[in-house]
Order: structure tokens, then sequence, then C-alpha cells
DNA sequence: TCTAAAATGATAGTATTACTATTATTATTA
DNA sequence: TAATAATAATAGTAATACTATCATTTTAGA
């Protein structure tokens, strides 16, 4: 007898019509709407492309998924529930909040492990599709509506957080928030502009992620010891 | 006899077929497709609904732009262009490096002067466009093959002029394109979460502009200024 | 001022996308 | 073993993203 310890991620159910977790063809469909939307780009993906990937057909996807945002928004709420579940296992009984973000910091910037998270989906693709795609997510014009649905639970809650250990680290820090989400984006686009637009950056040579990891530690310690140094003064040495 | 002083734009002519510039309808094109992607969102934007708003065909709209995302580029490279021009003027004279960044920011986070920039496009409608489409702009598969057609240059001048204040105001700064970069982006995310998903920010009552000003203010000058306190220490006084 | 060229308008048409509906077939589960 | 649920196969619709054609109007040049 073997026993399986699982994580499970509170994905809203909101977001598919029936649970692609319960079922063979579930699984296919989004582990495959990670490689196609990865190898087409967003727009270019379609569900028909989809269907004739996995031998299923268009109305098979549509039983699924309502459109394909509402997949793109799935597949982005497993990273997001997972990278919060990578946060809290990594900073587990770690004393010191500033390794507590250095590591937080390494996570955002590189690639999920590929053996982990009891998925089959291929961490590479679904890191560069976070990357290029995540934003398509959000910046829309209905935001507000599908908001209402919990959609965005998952990256609020990292968000909150990566926050929190920001004010535990300086309390005295005004936007603990708002560094936050700064830097959930920026461990992003950073990489994106390192890779495809490089004079957006000061990258010389290094790889994109170990980039981004740099320029963000600058940034954020940087910002946060100041605030530290000015709102409580150490006494000085001789 | 009346003279007209007018400042041209570089926008690349890989952007259109032909120049919207040249004529009644491009130039209805142009300042109807802003509000039309402001009110109904770039997804749903499409030529055939263009056309029916200034009664014109999709083929006449055919003529001018390649599809509707060139006609996003050429709108948000005009902004680009335009907001480089302002930040040049607004920033002559200037002798404060500080407070030329000062300035900036006041530009990145608070919408164009309506009256400004002699096109009668709505500045309003063209400022949430911009903070919500304009990632859709460059976040894509083909990045690389548009970009061979100069299509970002307005951008990254942008960005790199910005960098070189940055620089200037601390020539310590390791890594001024991307936090030029990264204020570019931010003004206008945090701007949108303030509005659509406050959660992701600390702001608390005050207008989006206005907190992402505030917000983006303390980012800059906290770690610019705690960059050079450590790299050329003062003279204590006693 | 006349003419040629260019721009526009009107209409049509194609391929693809984004879906919905129907029915037959195969698994599951009670 | 019967009922039920999931899938496959097929068809069809409306909208999108274009391209092509040709008549008409506007503009620019000789």
């Amino acid at each position: 007898m073997s026993t399986s310890f699982q994580v499970t991620f509170n994905v809203s159910d909101k977001l598919y019509l029936r649970d692609p977790e319960s079922s063979e063809l579930g699984r296919k469909i989004v582990q495959h709407a990670i490689n196609l939307i990865y190898s087409l780009g967003y727009e270019h993906f379609t569900f028909k492309k989809l269907a004739a990937e996995i031998h299923t057909t268009e109305a098979g996807i549509y039983r699924y998924f309502e459109n394909k945002h509402r997949l793109l928004l799935y597949i982005l709420n497993w990273y997001w529930s997972y990278l919060d579940w990578l946060v809290v296992f990594q900073v587990n009984n770690i004393p010191s909040h500033e390794e507590q973000l250095r590591r937080i910091l390494e996570l955002l910037t590189h690639r999920l492990p590929n053996d982990s998270g009891n998925a089959s989906f291929d961490k590479k693709n679904l890191n560069e599709i976070v990357i290029r795609e995540s934003n398509k997510a959000y910046l829309i014009k209905e935001v507000a509506e599908i908001n209402k649905e919990q959609v965005f639970k998952p990256y609020k809650e990292l968000c909150a957080k990566i926050a929190a250990i920001i004010h535990a680290y300086c309390p005295a820090y005004p936007y603990p928030r708002s560094l936050s989400s700064t830097i959930l984006e920026e461990a992003h686009h950073q990489q994106f502009f390192a890779r495809k637009l490089p004079n957006l950056t000061d990258n010389e040579g290094l790889d994109a992620d170990a980039y981004a990891y740099q320029y963000l530690h600058h940034l954020l310690f940087g910002l946060l010891n100041s605030v530290k140094a000015t709102s409580s003064p150490l006494p000085k040495k001789p």
C-alpha cells in the first residue's frame, strides 16, 4: 500500500464549466493548451487548433471552458496558486525576513522546478506564457466584472503574502502592496525586455532571469534599507 | 498673414499603408479608433465597427492600416512621441536633475493636457487606452520581427531619455534603463490597479494618478538617494 | 480648364474564428 | 444490466479578418 500526498489548488470554479482535473481529456486540454499558447502566442491560439492537437473536437473543449480567455485565466491561476505554495514552502522556518525576500525574488524570476507540482505541464512553456500573456488576463475592459468572480484571488493572495513579508522586513515602508505588485510584474517584464527589447534594460550578457533577479534585488533592498536607515537610525559605532 | 508652428512626430512609416495624417479620412480613422478602443476594449474593437462609426467602409480603413494591431501601434507611437516631446519641453532649462525627474513623473502619471499636441484626439480616452492596451503592443510572440520595423523606436527613445536623466542625477546607479522602463510601465499599471484591483496597491482615497505619482516618487528617490548616500558619503557635520 | 491619377464608396466574397445544437457512441456507476 | 454521464462526429450560424472589383468623386498637374 502506498500513500500519496497531494497539494490541491484553490482555483475558482467559475473558471471552468467542467473541472479539467477530473478527467483525462480535461488534463490533456490544459497541458496542450500551455504548449500551444506558447508556440502560437495567445492571439493565434484557437480551440480548433487545440482540438486538432489532442484529437478531440472543438465542442469537446467548450464543455470544459467557456472561451480561451477563461482557459488562460485557469492556467494563470494554477501558476499563481502554485507559486504561492512554493513561497510558503521556501520561506517556512527561515527566520530572516531578508532571506525570505531573497528567496521570493528567486522564485519570481526563475522558472518553476520541472519535476514539481504533481502536474505534467511543461514548466518551461508555462513560465514563458506567464511572462508573455499574463497581462492579457486583467488588462481588459471587463476586469471589474470578472473580478467579482474571484478569478484574481490567487494573484491577490500572492501579492498580499509578499507584501506582508515586505512589511515585516521594513514596517516603516508605506507601500508594501504596490511594491509587491511592482515586483511581481517586473520580474516578468524585465525578463521579457532583456530577451526581446534589450535596450529597455541594462543587461549585458547575463541570462534574462539572472538579470531580472539582480535588478530587482538591488531595487527592493536599496529602497527598503534606505527607509529602514532613515526611520530607525542605529547607534553608530565609533 | 498668420504663422503656424507645427511639431511633427517621427512614427515609423511601416505602421501604416497610407499616412493617416495626409487626409481627412485618415485623421477620422485615428481619432475615432481612440474613442472606440476606449469604449469597447481592444479585443472587441473591429474595423467594421469603426467603419460604421465614421460612415466609411471596412475596405476604406484597410487602405490605411494593415490590421488593428498596427493601428494600435500607430496610436501608441503617437503617444510616446508626444510624451517624449513634452518631456523635453518640461525639462528644458531646469537645472536640477531632481526637479527634472519630478516633472517627468508628473507627465507619466497624469493625463496629457487636452488642448495640446495639435491633434484633436480625446486625450482622456487616449490616456485610458495607453494604460489598458499598451502592453498588448509588445507582449506578443512576433515582437522580435516587428521590432525590426522600428515600431518601438519612440518608446525606446523615451525610455533612454529618462534613463539618461536618472544617470545624470545618480551616476552610481547601475540600472538606469531598467528603472526607466519600470517607471514607464508602473506609472500605468499602478493607476490601473488603483482603479480596478485596489488590493494590489496601498491607495486609500487618492485619485489613481495622484497615487501612482506618490508611490513612484517615493520609489525613485528612495532608491536613487540611497545609492547616492552610499557611493559618495558626504562629510558629516558634527 | 481639362485630364489623369489618386482616393473613396459600394458591394461582394473567402477563410477563419467563436461559438451552439444534435445525435450517435462509448465509458462509468448504481 | 440499466441508467447515466462523457465523448465523438457532424453540422450549422454569426462575426471577424481580411481581399477583390468597379464605379464615382476628389485632387493635382499640364
